[in-house]
DNA sequence: ACTTGATGTGAACGGGTGTTCAGTTATTGA
DNA sequence: TCAATAACTGAACACCCGTTCACATCAAGT
């Protein structure tokens, strides 16, 4: 077969990646099995071990691709002008990106305590590297008298978790459009810093 | 010995539960095995089963505990008058709550997939329960126009996962007070609903 | 035609899982 | 004193775990 790198079949690597995000997500790390994934992807136990080391590495690939490509795409997204406009695409971004990908953000959140310290380590450090992104749209905010916020920290986490939260109730083609409940949002975290 | 009801020990029987409980928040149920909660109480295996019928029981106790500790508790709560105390009274009561408990907190939030249908219809329920009180509190004061609210069960899910939200951060002893905090969300809160 | 190497099988490895149960111990009430 | 029983042990049960590896398959490159 005609291989570009010295990696494995560019077919099934993905495949794992996404039966492995589902179980996950569904089942949490330490109930899924090695073989469930497998079966999900329809081979042997043994096939996976050509695409990943071990299961710790499989999720911990999983969580810091899903970080990266957060922060990636906050980098790219449209921001706006001033500290309002700023926050808006914010949260507009927050919400919208992570109903993109529940079982990621599923996995993000839930499974942090199954990695390796070491693992660990560098998916916080990614985490707050996102959280800062706000922190310093709030702070920005705060130093023109724009937002009234007494702790730009406290308010960070408010927000990210307010936002966050979206998706544990949010079901497409539900009572409210993705649009909608943005815009409802935006409201509320709008006047929860005082602007 | 001595007993009063047909039960068993009633020094073991809590300390079972205490060190499923810590185990459970910081492993994960999946992750923990009856070994370990054993040697945390300090007996052999087989003895937890004086106390349970089986590990899945363990964990649905300990969340029907913990929810109707939440029911009961806002329940008894003081309220003061009008819809703007009452909310005020409603989140200074679930951030001073949760942060109380933060072992059970997590499992109620992270272990509802280790649940099997009918006991996650269980929880579900006594959660929901919950949430209509914050619900009705900002129904009435957006009936008596104290409140600007859109939508008051997004309101209701955006506030509840914003006040869960501190005890993913707060550590007592803290940059923060917990007055302090409960301060700080409560304002964000009433600016939030428009109050 | 033949070697190469990617892709995968299927059995095995050592160890761990939740749960059961016959038997031991210790304390009780009569 | 002694039968009753709560509390617990320690071994066993049947099965599942992540991971390894000798071996098979088969398309591609020379």
């Amino acid at each position: 077969m005609a291989r570009k790198t010295g990696s494995h079949s560019e077919i099934t690597g993905p495949l794992v990646r996404k039966a492995a995000q589902r179980l996950f997500a569904r089942k949490g790390f330490a109930a899924v099995t090695m073989r469930e994934i497998a079966a999900e992807v329809g081979v042997q136990a043994g096939a996976l071990y050509l695409y990943t080391p071990d299961k710790q590495t499989l999720l911990f690939e999983l969580m810091k691709t899903h970080m990266q490509d957060v922060l990636d795409a906050w980098q790219r997204a449209p921001k706006g002008e001033g500290p309002l406009r700023r926050l808006e695409a914010f949260c507009r971004f927050h919400i919208r990106f992570h109903l993109e990908r529940p079982d990621d953000v599923f996995i993000a959140y839930m499974e942090l305590r199954s990695l390796t310290p070491e693992n660990f380590a560098v998916i916080e450090k990614m985490r707050h590297e996102y959280e800062d992104h706000l922190e310093e749209i709030l702070a920005a905010g705060q130093a023109e008298g724009v937002f009234r916020i007494p702790d730009t920290r406290l308010a960070t986490m408010a927000i990210i978790a307010m936002l966050t939260g979206v998706n544990t109730w949010f079901r497409e083609g539900g009572r409210l459009s993705r649009e909608r409940v943005e815009r409802i949002y935006w409201n509320m975290v709008r006047r929860a810093v005082g602007a």
